[in-house]
DNA sequence: CGGCGGCTTGATCGGTCTCAAGTACGGTGG
DNA sequence: CCACCGTACTTGAGACCGATCAAGCCGCCG
């Protein structure tokens, strides 16, 4: 479902040719090199761009839209592992398969390369070895920062995630939220009932105000920071 | 504090050549690499080995004992990121500062080179940046996994706890554990009475016996799988 | 024997979940 | 344009799990 038939006739030496013969200042970043050799992919709201277990021969950056990783455990309850904006790679894996399953929130498109490529370009520079490491050792700290959350109490979580959507998303006060309730409390290992209420709490206490349900504008931001840490 | 004499009078050229010059079944592991140009290091029971944000200039490995990393938020909450037992590695970063603090959970000696010598042998050796890169995604995959456990319940997280430690303290159903309630609990972010009263039950329940507080044999390791997930 | 640190156990409190309505919004068809 | 519907979100009441506060216990070492 994934293999459309243009990326099928991807040839990885010429491929491979290009990442070696690249400026510096182009391979200085995956982003880079992802844009120049990359086949652009669109995915429907809620579409699955990959799932689980599943082969992981692509790696992906988003182009525009938003993507959540996540797992399932048995009896239903999911994990949110990351959210992915614009700009994100994601599905870059060190072993064969996917360690989690990926969907778009919203109509997104991305742009994919093969992984046999990247890590052919690896092999033969090594500012592109780097580029990986440097790109598993970012999910690393997010993930890091990520478990961190999860120990503190339910405003505190919504607080630090807010602040954090706000500073990726770039937007001044003002966020438009890709993401359901639901996603949030995935994320956030909280109910979506929780996130409801302690939004509702955070308005009551003059940190936030709440246009619509998706629309949230930061009217404190050193109350939300002291709740943070 | 780290740096003792002779890992001072360290040079890099000369140990940038031995990595050169290894054969590659000794390179294949950053571990057999640690082995050959690592100083060993003591140190005492909850002993710093580094601090968060400290400059990162070494790679470690535990020789013998057990060593924890962890977060410390400002109101004095304490996460446990990880735990590393004998073999492990530990302390490599992409950046140039501790992302966590370390510190050894019981007497315990481990070997360490310089990261500036593994970061010259990865530019040179692209399977070297790639052992780099694998370390950092074992770490990230455990990270997740670790993130998993804390939106389960006491049991659960519980239980996951003693397989995660049977399974890599390689015991058959008896755990020396090396830590105390106090790091498990900041490790599964509960309290130390929770693990404490949650052991009980599961003593309670047959799944476990407890002949000694650290000493914990595993009786019914399907009742703990099934709390697993 | 006494004291101390680590652990267990008990009683109560409080935050989050659960279950259950109720509301707002966007889309679709009449 | 409105009526209707479904989905997403909000709000309320009560239950439950884990935190908190507080004793007590155990093993170790002086």
């Amino acid at each position: 479902m994934l293999a459309s038939a243009n990326l099928q006739e991807a040839r990885p030496r010429a491929d491979a040719g290009r990442f070696r013969s690249m400026p510096p200042s182009i391979c200085q970043s995956l982003l880079g090199a992802l844009e120049l050799t990359g086949a652009k992919m669109p995915f429907d709201r809620n579409a699955e761009i990959y799932g689980e277990n599943e082969p992981a021969d692509y790696v992906y950056k988003v182009v525009s839209g938003a993507v959540r990783t996540y797992k399932v455990l048995s009896d239903g309850r999911r994990q949110i592992d990351a959210f992915f904006l614009p700009g994100d790679i994601f599905g870059l894996e060190l072993g064969d398969e996917h360690s989690c399953s990926a969907e778009a929130i919203t109509d997104t498109t991305v742009v994919l390369v093969k992984r046999s490529l990247v890590l052919a370009a690896a092999e033969k520079q090594s500012n592109v070895a780097r580029l990986l490491w440097s790109h598993t050792a970012r999910d690393l700290r997010r993930a890091q920062h990520h478990t961190l959350l999860l120990i503190k109490s339910a405003q505190e979580r919504v607080a630090a995630f807010l602040l954090e959507m706000a500073e990726r998303l770039g937007a001044g006060g003002a966020l438009e939220l890709p993401m359901s309730r639901q996603d949030i409390a995935d994320y956030l290992g909280l109910t979506i009932e929780t996130v409801s209420r302690t939004l509702s709490q955070l308005e009551g206490a003059a940190a936030i105000s709440l246009p619509a349900s998706r629309r949230i504008v930061l009217r404190d931001r050193s109350a939300l920071n002291r709740l943070n840490d």
